[in-house]
DNA sequence: CGCCTATTTGATCTGATTCAAACAATGTGG
DNA sequence: CCACATTGTTTGAATCAGATCAAATAGGCG
């Protein structure tokens, strides 16, 4: 466990910035979190099915996800947390975790405690509403991987993803021209395109044969935006970038 | 349009008490929302995906669903709703729709001004948690509708999407013995499972031979709950239907 | 080097799709 | 009351996308 700093918080904060252009005070109300920061290594669960956690918590550094297992012992994920992400908020509502949440890569995490979160939403009402709207874009997310799942082939699913990744990391400003870092392995990807890993090893060469995109070495490089998004079928709208304000 | 009466928020009462036991000053603020009550027919939309409804809606009677339609016109059902479900809550804190939600069945729908409602969590903030609840539920159930869809075959994806309907409808008081109403035709099926309606169709007759169920007329009638539950890799944690305070 | 994990390739198999047509139930208008 | 359109279900046959099995290759790293 590790000492907190503002910095743990910037990513959050940005996000949280983004939807609602947060007043200073919402801001420095935010900084001063009371957080447990905790350095996680790879493949290692932060909560796990079952678990009644008493505290949320806020990605700092690195890559995670939300995954199940079926009774057969098939992995499938559900979604992949970047910096500033807070992938089990819903515990703050519903007390027992239905999936686990584990790290892909190494990664620090910043441990708030269910009371001091709910107490900041009681004194900043529109901190509470910026977390709602968190939750509920997640949830939009939810129902497009549903329907990559339930009505594209595998290179459409692949492509959107990717699409999908490519926009939330560059909402976040992780982007670097047109890469990103996108450092998971094939049957990771497999599991959560609900493909084997073969297929999905299939799929990634004919991306790269069509010239559209290239993932080597845990980043991932988009080649041709427009080809990607056409392939992905993909249209932003619902990862509701936009403020509730704006058009 | 008609006018509303108590009737029309029973069911929602009935839900958010069996989470939260409500006291009777909030049960009777909830009966005394202003509600517009709407009657329509089948496979009409309640919203569409790109509204921006300055109301949200409850279900009274009926059954709908969460769908969306991909650019080569396939459709996915995300979810299926239930009276008593408040199928685009999410309008509250997203201003645009990321999906339609249409009727099944021809249905009672009341409408709910989202500033009465806002203004109803303000005063009744545990109503405004239960609510929040109610949306997390939501995000659960896609959640298990993603691992369906990505690491199960046609018969256990049948198999659970039929025991998650029968428990919520148990749960809603909506059952009788081993049967519920489940008025849906093997195409709409098809939509929410990802499969083809021919395959539906065959995996229905191999779930009625295996004993399990009978899906006739509208009606689903669970022959064998243990196999059926078997079948679907089903486990009912994922639904929260234990209030949070208790186990 | 040898071990381990991730990626790649080939061959075969299968669950599910697609296409096409028959059948049943229900409603509609003449 | 019948002809006929309509919508949903059922069946058969051909095809295919993706799974599975098995083995080779490649890249870190102690």
């Amino acid at each position: 466990m590790i000492l907190s700093s503002n910095a743990d918080t910037r990513a959050l904060v940005a996000k949280l910035d983004r939807v609602l252009a947060l007043a200073d005070e919402e801001r420095s109300a935010l900084a001063h979190l009371p957080l447990q920061i905790v350095a996680l290594r790879a493949d290692q669960d932060i909560v796990r099915e079952g678990d009644m956690p008493s505290r949320t918590c806020i990605l700092v550094e690195g890559h995670a996800c939300t995954y199940s297992t079926t009774g057969g012992g098939r992995r499938q994920i559900m979604a992949f947390h970047i910096p500033g992400d807070m992938p089990c908020l819903q515990s703050l509502h519903l007390r027992r975790m239905d999936s686990c949440v584990g790290t892909l890569t190494p990664c620090r995490v910043a441990f708030v405690q269910h009371d001091a979160l709910r107490e900041l939403g009681h004194r900043h009402p529109r901190i509470a509403q910026a977390l709602s709207r968190e939750m509920l874009v997640g949830a939009a997310i939810f129902r497009r991987w549903i329907m990559r799942l339930g009505r594209s082939n595998a290179r459409t699913r692949m492509a959107h993803l990717f699409c999908e990744m490519v926009v939330r990391m560059r909402a976040a400003g992780l982007t670097l021209d047109r890469t990103c870092p996108l450092p998971i392995t094939q049957s990771e990807l497999a599991d959560a395109l609900g493909l084997s890993g073969v297929h999905v090893n299939r799929t990634l060469q004919e991306l790269r044969a069509a010239r559209l995109i290239v993932l080597d070495d845990g980043v991932l490089d988009v080649r041709d935006w427009e080809g990607l998004s056409e392939a992905g079928d993909f249209d932003v709208g619902y990862l509701h970038l936009v403020r509730p304000e704006a058009a």
